[in-house]
Formats: C-alpha cells, sequence, structure tokens
RNA sequence: GGGCCAUUAGCUCAGUUGGCUAGAGCGCUUCGUUUACACCGAAGAAGUCACAGGUUCGAGUCCUGUAUGGCCCA
C-alpha cells in the first residue's frame, strides 16, 4: 500500500484528472435511470437551458445543486432519474438566428423560405446544444445523457400536439380579437410576464379637442398623443360639474375630423381627488380602443368603434383597419411611431391646439427580447383558457396547506392526489405561487415567429352568402371552433387535428382550410416537459420510456430561479394535474438565489461582468466552481459574487478599476494595466464590448474571474493532501476495530464524522446547501487536518488499529465530499481502495467500484462520550498554551515544560504523545511551587509553563495575563447580574439558569486562577 | 400602487422554535518552510448586529414604523 502512494501527486491538478474520470463514469453508466430497479424512485427535473448561448455562471449553480441532490439520493440507494435536455426556446432563438444572418449574409428572415429558415435556426440549435451538453458534463453533471430530450424532438412534439387537441376539444382553447402585447421588432405577440416595465422620463402632453358644435374645447391628457388618430371618444366621470353641459355632445377630432362622442365613465380620474393621477389629469380623456388595453376595456363597455391606425411594426398605417384618412391625415401614414409622435405634436402646436407639455415620469412595457416599447395591438390570437377552475384553481389547490395564506378554491369532487403536497423552498415563494395564480389572466400562446410548435389549426372564412362547412364533422380526431361573425357578417370557422392524421389534414385542407401560420408559446411545450420527456401520451411508441411515467412523475424536486415560477413552474403544475389525473409534475420546488457582481448588479452581457464557468474549470477545476456554488446558495434571494481579473500577461487574478457607464451601472474601466507592471495593459470584455478596446497583442483580453473559486480549489487540493498523507500512514491497518475501545482522539474524530453526517442529511432534506458545504469544510479542515491528522502523527505510525480507524474516516470523508466534489473524490478513491478493506465495527461503509455508485455512510458506532469530551479539553488545553507561546513569543521549535495539577494532570499524561507533539512540549510535570514558570489560567486546574525564554519576556506574559483577567470579569459580572435578575431566575426554563450557574461558577474559576497566575 | 429580499468585522456571508462576552471564509498584522499540504500552519487585531420604538426576566433573533439598496408583480 505504500509503495501505491508513492504515485499520487503533491497537489491537485484538476485538468489532469476530470476528462479520465468523466469517461469512467460514461462507461460505467452509473447516472442511467431505471424505472425498475430496487430502490425508491427519485427523480429531478431539469430546467432545459435554452439554446441561444452557452450556459453561464447562473446556470452552474443551478445545475451543480440539482447534481449534489442526485448524486446524494444515488448514493442513499434511490433509483435516480436526471434527465438532460435543452429548450428550443421560441422568440430569443429566432432573434439571435435572425440578427446573425444579418450581419454575416445581410439577409433578413423573409429573404428565406419558411423551411428554410426554421433549417438554419436548427443549425444553430445543434451546435448550441451540443455546447450545453458538453459544459453540464464537464461541470461533472450526473444526468442520464441515454435520454437526452429537446423540446422540439418528435416525442416533446408529438405531446404538444395531443396536448393542444385535448384543451381544444375541451373548451380551453378559444380564438380572440385582443389587445396583445406587440413587439414590433420581433414582430410578435408576447405574453404579460414577456414584458418588462421600465421607468421612463417622458412627458403628459395637454391636446385641445374641439367641439363639433363649435362651443369651445375640451383638453385631454396624454403621454402618447400619435394614438389620437385613432381616437373614438373623449371619457369625463359622471360626478365631474362639467358633465351637464357636456352631456351628449360631440367633439371634431382634429386632424382626422372624425366625429367622436364624449362618453361618461367612473374610470376616468377627476381633477383635485385624492388618486395621484388626479395630479396631471385634464379630467377628460381620449378613447384609443385599439391602442391601450384601459380604452378597450371602456370601449367594450360603451360599444365604441375600434380603429387600428398601425402597421404590425407600429409605423402609422391606413392598411390595418383606419378607413377615414383625412386630406390632412394622410401625411402621417408611413411614419414610424417616434416620427409621428413628433410630426403629429407639430402639427397641434402649429394649429394653437397644444396647451401645454410637462415632464411626467412613468412605467412603459418593453419586450423582454428586443427591448423596445411594447405597443399593445389589436389583433387575433389563440389562447388557453387559464383562469378555468380545471386550471388556475388546480395549481392552488396544490399547493401545501402549510404554505397557503388562507384555503384555497373548493372542487366540487371533492379533494384528490396531489392537492396539498406541493411545498416551496425557501416557503416565502409559495406567496408568488399563490398571488400568481389569484389574480391570472388568459394566456396568450400564438406567437407570430417560425421557429415553434406550428399551432394545429385550419380554418377558413365563410361569407354570408355561403354554407359554413366542417370537414371530417363526425372524426373524433378532428375538433372544431366557430368565431362569432364579424361586423361584415363572415365566420371564421377552425378546425384542430389530433396529430398523426395527415390524411385528415389534406382533407381539410382540399376543402380550402389553411393552416396556422403561428407558432406555439415556447412556455406551451416546456409545460409539458415533466411528462412529454416520458413518453406521454405515448410511451409505447418509445419504448425506451418504458416505466418512467408511473415510476418517475411526480417528480421529486425543481430547482429553478424565482422568475420563472409564473413562466413555468405555474403552468407545469397545472397542465400536469390536467393531463395526467390530477398527479404534480414536482413535490417540492427549490428556488435557487440570483447571482449577482460584486456591485448587486445582474450579470449580464452588456455589463461585461458575466464570469464564464468554462473559465473557471479551466483554472480552478469543476470541484472548485462546484463548492464554490454550493457554499454560495444561502437561503437570500440574491448573492454576490465579485468579479475579478485575470492578468493575460502574469496570469495573477487582481481586483479591476471600474467606471460609471451611462446607464450608471459600474463597469470595469475598458483598458486596465497588469499591477505588477504599468507598462502592460490588457482590455476588458466591457471594453471590447463598447468598441473602446479590442483584444490584441498590446491589449489582450483579460479574462473575468472571482477569487470566491479560490475557496473551493483550495478545498480540493486540502482533500487531495489529507488523503496522501492518510495513506501514506496506512502501512498495515488491523481488519477490524471496535471503537469503543479506541483512544480519546479516535473517538473523537468518529464523533465529529457523526456530526458531520448528521448536519449534511438533515441540509438536504431541506435545501439548505450552504450548510452542506459549511459542514464538509469543518469536517475536513478544522477537525481531520488540524486536529485529528496532527494529533495521530506520534502514535499511527505503529497502531494497525489507529490505521484501520484512519482509513476508514478517510473512506466515509470520501463519501461525504462526492455529491459536491466528484472529480477529486473520485480521482482518490482508487488509491483509498487498492488494498483490502476491514472495518470500523458501527460504520457502515459498504465496497464500491466507483466513489460515484458508493453507499452513503450509515453512522451508529457506540462511543464513549467521556472520551470525546476529554479529548475536547485536549483540545482547549492547547490552545492555551499555544496562546501563550504567541504571546510570549517562544520560538516555534522550542520544546517547553508543563505543569499541571489535578484532572489536568491527568488528561495531559493520559495524552503525552498527542499533547507534546501538538503543544511543543518537552516534558510533563505535576505543578511544583519551587518552579517560577509562566502561570496561565485553565478551568480550576493550576497550570504551569517554563523553559519558554532564555529569558523571560514577563511583561507580554503579565499583559497577557491582565488582558484575560479583564474579559473574565466582564463575563463573571454579566453572568452575576443575570443571575441576581428574580426574573431571570423565576421565569426562564431551570435547566438554562442552571446552566448559567454552571458557566458562572467555571468563568469564577479561571478568573480566580488567572489572578493567582499574575501574582506568581 | 402591492409584495418579497437584504442591511451583522475592511469584503462576502452564517447565526431556524428568543438563552452568546455575536461566528466563518477572504483580506489585514505578527511569526513560521518541524518529512501531507505555502492551493500551508500558528497566533492576533477588527462589530452600538441600518435606525427608532415596542413585547419579554432576556432581542442579532419576535412585533410596529423609518431609511437605504435590490428584485418581482400591477
Amino acid at each position: 500500500m505504500a509503495e501505491q502512494n508513492d504515485t499520487i501527486p503533491k497537489s491537485y491538478a484538476p485538468s489532469e484528472v476530470e476528462p479520465e474520470i468523466l469517461s469512467k463514469w460514461a462507461d460505467s453508466g452509473m447516472s442511467a435511470g431505471d424505472p425498475h430497479a430496487n430502490g425508491d424512485p427519485y427523480c429531478i427535473l431539469i430546467p432545459p437551458p435554452n439554446v441561444t448561448a452557452p450556459l453561464h455562471i447562473g446556470h452552474a449553480l443551478n445545475n451543480t445543486l440539482q447534481d449534489v441532490l442526485i448524486r446524494y439520493h444515488r448514493m442513499c440507494g434511490f433509483s435516480t432519474l436526471w434527465m438532460p435536455g435543452t429548450d428550443h426556446a421560441g422568440i430569443a432563438t429566432q432573434s439571435v438566428v435572425e440578427k446573425r444572418l444579418l450581419q454575416q449574409e445581410g439577409k433578413k428572415r423573409t429573404d428565406f423560405e419558411r423551411e428554410e429558415f426554421v433549417s438554419r435556426v436548427r443549425a444553430w440549435k445543434d451546435e448550441y446544444q451540443a455546447t450545453i451538453l458538453e459544459q453540464l458534463q464537464a461541470m461533472g453533471m450526473s444526468c442520464d445523457w441515454n435520454r437526452t430530450r429537446f423540446t422540439m424532438d418528435e416525442m416533446c412534439a408529438d405531446a404538444v400536439r395531443e396536448a393542444f387537441f385535448t384543451l381544444f376539444s375541451d373548451g380551453l382553447i378559444y380564438r380572440g380579437k385582443r389587445l396583445v402585447n406587440w413587439d414590433p421588432v420581433t414582430r410578435t405577440a408576447l405574453a404579460n410576464d414577456e414584458v418588462e416595465m421600465e421607468e421612463i422620463s417622458g412627458h403628459m402632453y395637454y391636446l385641445q379637442y374641439p367641439l363639433e358644435d363649435g362651443s369651445g374645447h375640451i383638453t385631454v391628457a396624454t403621454t402618447r398623443p400619435e394614438t389620437m388618430l385613432g381616437d373614438t371618444a373623449v371619457a369625463m366621470h359622471p360626478n365631474d360639474p362639467r358633465a351637464k353641459t357636456l352631456k351628449g355632445k360631440m367633439i371634431r377630432l382634429p386632424i382626422v375630423g372624425r366625429v367622436i362622442p364624449i362618453i361618461e365613465d367612473t374610470y376616468v380620474v377627476m381633477q383635485g381627488t385624492d388618486d395621484p393621477k388626479a395630479l396631471h389629469s385634464s379630467g377628460f380623456l381620449k378613447v384609443t380602443p385599439a391602442h391601450d388595453p384601459n380604452d378597450w376595456a371602456l370601449g367594450l363597455r360603451h360599444d365604441l368603434e375600434v380603429i387600428n391606425v398601425m402597421a404590425p411594426d407600429a409605423s402609422i398605417s391606413d392598411q390595418h383597419g383606419w378607413e377615414d384618412v383625412s386630406k390632412e391625415a394622410a401625411q402621417f401614414v408611413g411614419l414610424s411611431r417616434e416620427d409621428a409622435r413628433e410630426k403629429i405634436l407639430a402639427w397641434f402646436k402649429a394649429n394653437d391646439l397644444l396647451e401645454k407639455v410637462v415632464d411626467y415620469d412613468h412605467s412603459v412595457g418593453h419586450s423582454y427580447r428586443s427591448h423596445v416599447p411594447i405597443e399593445p395591438y389589436l389583433s387575433d390570437q389563440w389562447y388557453v383558457r387559464v383562469t378555468d377552475d380545471r386550471l388556475a384553481n388546480e395549481a392552488l389547490r396544490s399547493l401545501s396547506t402549510e404554505q397557503y395564506d388562507g384555503t384555497p378554491p373548493k372542487r366540487e369532487s371533492g379533494t384528490c392526489d396531489g392537492d396539498g403536497d406541493l411545498a416551496f423552498y425557501p416557503e416565502r415563494y409559495a406567496h408568488t405561487f399563490q398571488a400568481w395564480h389569484e389574480n391570472l389572466q388568459d394566456w396568450c400562446i400564438s406567437r407570430q415567429l417560425w421557429w415553434g410548435h406550428r399551432i394545429p389549426v385550419w380554418s377558413k372564412v365563410f361569407s354570408q352568402d355561403e354554407d359554413v362547412q366542417f370537414p371530417c364533422k363526425d372524426n373524433n380526431a378532428v375538433s372544431s371552433f366557430v368565431d362569432a361573425p364579424d361586423s361584415d357578417g363572415m365566420t371564421r370557422v377552425s378546425l384542430c387535428v389530433a396529430g398523426g392524421n395527415d390524411d385528415l389534414e389534406s382533407e381539410i385542407e382540399n376543402a380550402g382550410f389553411v393552416r396556422d401560420e403561428d407558432v406555439l408559446d415556447t412556455w406551451f411545450s416546456s409545460a409539458l416537459w415533466p411528462f412529454s420527456t416520458m413518453g406521454w401520451p405515448n410511451p409505447e411508441k418509445f419504448p425506451e420510456t418504458d416505466g418512467l411515467l408511473a415510476a418517475y412523475n411526480p417528480s421529486n424536486v425543481l430547482c429553478t430561479g424565482r422568475d420563472i415560477i409564473t413562466l413555468w413552474v405555474s403552468r407545469m403544475v397545472m397542465f400536469n394535474r390536467y393531463f395526467c389525473g390530477g398527479s404534480l409534475p414536482f413535490n417540492a420546488v427549490f428556488i435557487n438565489p440570483m447571482i449577482q457582481d460584486g456591485f448587486g448588479q445582474r450579470m449580464s452581457k452588456s455589463l461585461g461582468n458575466g464570469v464564464d464557468p468554462r473559465d473557471i474549470i479551466a483554472t480552478h477545476g469543476a470541484d472548485a466552481l462546484r463548492l464554490t456554488m454550493v457554499q454560495l446558495a444561502t437561503g437570500t434571494q440574491d448573492v454576490r459574487l465579485s468579479v475579478d481579473l485575470i492578468c493575460p500577461h502574469s496570469g495573477k487574478s487582481f481586483e479591476p478599476k471600474y467606471i460609471k457607464s451611462h446607464t450608471g451601472h459600474k463597469v470595469m474601466s475598458p483598458k486596465q494595466c497588469c499591477p505588477d507592471d504599468d507598462s502592460k495593459c490588457m482590455s476588458t470584455v466591457y471594453g471590447n464590448l463598447i468598441g473602446e478596446t479590442s483584444d490584441c497583442e498590446d491589449t489582450p483580453l483579460a479574462m473575468n474571474t472571482s477569487t470566491r473559486f479560490d475557496v473551493g480549489r483550495n478545498f480540493a487540493n486540502k482533500f487531495w493532501n489529507a488523503s496522501r498523507f492518510a495513506l501514506m500512514n496506512v502501512t498495515n491497518p488491523a481488519d477490524s476495530v471496535d471503537p469503543s475501545t479506541r483512544p480519546a482522539v479516535d473517538q473523537w474524530i468518529l464523533s465529529r464524522l457523526q456530526v458531520a453526517t448528521d448536519r449534511i442529511n438533515k441540509a438536504m432534506k431541506t435545501y439548505r446547501f450552504s450548510e452542506i458545504s459549511d459542514a464538509l469544510y469543518d469536517l475536513l479542515w478544522r477537525d481531520l487536518c488540524d486536529w485529528y491528522l496532527e494529533a495521530i502523527k506520534p502514535t499511527v505510525k505503529d497502531d494497525p488499529e489507529q490505521q484501520r480507524v484512519l482509513h476508514t474516516v478517510l473512506d466515509t470523508m470520501c463519501r461525504l465530499l462526492h455529491p459536491v466534489c466528484p472529480f477529486v473524490t473520485e480521482a482518490m478513491w482508487p488509491h483509498i481502495h487498492a488494498s483490502s478493506s476491514g472495518q470500523v465495527s458501527g460504520l457502515d461503509v459498504t465496497p464500491s467500484d466507483l466513489a460515484a455508485t458508493a453507499s452513503w455512510p450509515i453512522l451508529s458506532m457506540r462511543l464513549d462520550q467521556g472520551a470525546i469530551d476529554s479529548f475536547d479539553v485536549l483540545r482547549e488545553l492547547v490552545g492555551s498554551i499555544r496562546g501563550c507561546r504567541a504571546e510570549t513569543k517562544v520560538k516555534p521549535n522550542r520544546k517547553i515544560h508543563l505543569y499541571a495539577s489535578g484532572a489536568t494532570l491527568d488528561l495531559a499524561n493520559k495524552h503525552n504523545a498527542v499533547l507534546s507533539a501538538i503543544a511543543g512540549l518537552e516534558k510533563i510535570e505535576p505543578f511544583d511551587d519551587s518552579i517560577s514558570g509562566t502561570v496561565i489560567p485553565f478551568g480550576s486546574d493550576r497550570i504551569m509553563l517554563d523553559n519558554l525564554l532564555d529569558e523571560e519576556d514577563s511583561h507580554a506574559a503579565c499583559a497577557r495575563l491582565e488582558k484575560e483577567i479583564e474579559s473574565l470579569e466582564n463575563k463573571v459580572s454579566s453572568l452575576q447580574g443575570k443571575l441576581s435578575n428574580k426574573g431571570y431566575v423565576d421565569n426562564a426554563p431551570p435547566a438554562i439558569v442552571e446552566e448559567t450557574r454552571a458557566i458562572l461558577a467555571q468563568a469564577e474559576a479561571d478568573l480566580l486562577a488567572a489572578k493567582e497566575a499574575l501574582k506568581a
């Protein structure tokens, strides 16, 4: 065994080890899920990353936590499944590909046939999917790689088709003409949650509209004057004092000349009321039903005309519903909405109808993709009736009763499986979930894109004179939806066809029906992920999915970010319950924190403050990345990771210089100097991004990193070295050891192992990840390296039983560390198990070829608490002696003498070898009054150190003692104060009071000893 | 406007049924290369627990309010 260890390198080199370990895992098939295997099923649903870009540090965090859970449960004997996959991310992916095509080939989407364009997007997807999967593997994720899924692959597409058809047939999907959130750049509708509100410093414009009878004018206030072209009314509050005289009057709309009514509605904010909006209100509201959601509602109430004056690109247009274009108005047709605003304002000014303009801050919805202001736009879209009891309320009913605020809405048919089974960690996120479903609106699912699942609906419009036809009417693979006839009496019939019926599709097309051009919102297919990836609805079509649904739906946990609760979690819950007999997609949702930079700013491409996990793996190793991620995962909603640079000249990391960007963010100065050498410079990601610098010979790019990862790297190395040292000492271990017969030091480390294992088990159950890394850190660094390895140095070589204890401790620790640091533990595993193993009774560590498949340790040793406590006392004694040595400036290698009385002398004698080694003692003797050494306080016994210095610096010793006395006096008086408080003694639990008395007694004894020491 | 989170050592954070002279890591200071590890070891300095009230024998911890920063929803 000893020879074996000569081959272990002195320090851990992750990049040399990781590839080999990855192939070991791949060959072993250890991460393959098997629904028929022994062990309870344990399944994690991966949030499939978008194929738009490589994974960032947030993904590293999210996936590391999942892998920690999956590896832990695998080791605990669960039959685990963690399927990897990617999401097609419709609008996001289409946008990046469109941008790239324009840049590289100068072509627009419309320059391609649909099929051709989609294949270009697919090529992008293939490239990025490969990158993403590689990244996940490099980070050590133990996914079931053979089951890798994509939201547009055949299995998922079948599920989308089936889900759509079912919802359509059940009346939960309908077509509606509504105002949608329109993105004029990507030219598609967006769901409400894809709109980001941004605070804008804009203006409130006051426009005068003349009364038709020439009796004067009224003034409307608006932030969007360009929409006035589509005004179809002016509204006022019925209680407005002016209402009496204006009632029934008409307005002649400037520019357009349209005559529109003055209507009364309580929605209008009156001047002089408490409402903050009253400050800017004129009491009159221009009503543009086609271009404002509130006006749309007003229009419905008052049966107003709806006039759309814009094209899909948000330019003013007379081609989309605006028919009464006057000569005066024609000059504005074709202008962008921004230009139209300016020109219309100029017109009002020129005609003396612009009353005033005031500064006005308000929030405006922006597209989460193109970041331009959203245009409320009138169009036909498909909706899912998520407000239906069968969807929204089902989601509410699944929430854990403990986390539910109030009581969930009742189900007619009583309770069912899954009700109350959903719990959030941290639980505050249950509020987000509940509030969302209580305020839900129907979900617009059609997107005017080419990349995605095309809507399986064919429609045809019939005129008043035609007979409305329903081809394949009696076939139950076809469902229909009929729009109410429009104002011209045209009736639209829509037919939805179930999947796998190409013949029916042809028949319907032959009857003149045309398939909808649009695709579904990406979240529609994402919502099906928990069961679409397991073969629903046709597991027999995909034999490899046999048994998956039964075993793994519901899954155990979903780990994701809080912004996803509304976008995805909600929809998965609704759909899983709807399509899978009421069962939930998962029983727990863990919300991981968001990683921000050192200034609390979101990491983003535009700020150049992101850290690439691939860079960290290259410089620090995957385990370092993972440990730091786990450490970072505290229960807070945001965590900060300060960003540093790596100097390309020296390879050293340093803290960069910052400037303020025009957006007010703290960003790295474009050019930075080498901290060791001013003459050498470099560029930063931000500098290159804004084009101020470039990655060239003079200014090579400095890589973003964070010194936080050093902790992880050091940790992995520490384990490596501790193992190396331990194995050097395990030369002829005993076969089996009864721990209760072992000296205190051995029992102590076993008890620490026990404590750490309990801590980790508990933390895993409650998703308190930073607690896991804390427990591991304390165990490895503090307990094992600082104390145990030091303490056994004098004895282990000649003590086979101690060698067995050491070896078993190492084996156990390797397992405990594995979920967080899989690489270094796997690398060390064969070294640890190079020879036949023995056992420490009560510590169950069954043999295994791989650390990854090893069993999670079960500790049930019988230990002597007295022995464990005595080692803790010994550690305190060492601390006191070391403190004194440092304080009195004893040379590190100088051996000193210890004189002690009472129990301390017994303890010291018992651990003579250990104590002498760690505390640097030459001899241990009974306390002797005739020796005039340095007395130190330690419990009630008398302790003295001698031979400290050639000429003792008693001054330093005195200072030290005085300080000690002062501190103890404070402690004693504080405790005395507490105990002399009648309220405390009477009210506090007796055990607490008793404990306080004991602490006081000890403190008094320490104080006395210290005072005597000072005298001597 | 509604909600959530944060505010504890120079920095990043622990501190989970209220029972502490308030802890850790990094950084800093001093010392040290004694055959596991300098990606190391020993010792040390460093905090009115944001602020103001309240409950309690006792508050970093519970309640109310304020301030600052961040996020989500409308």
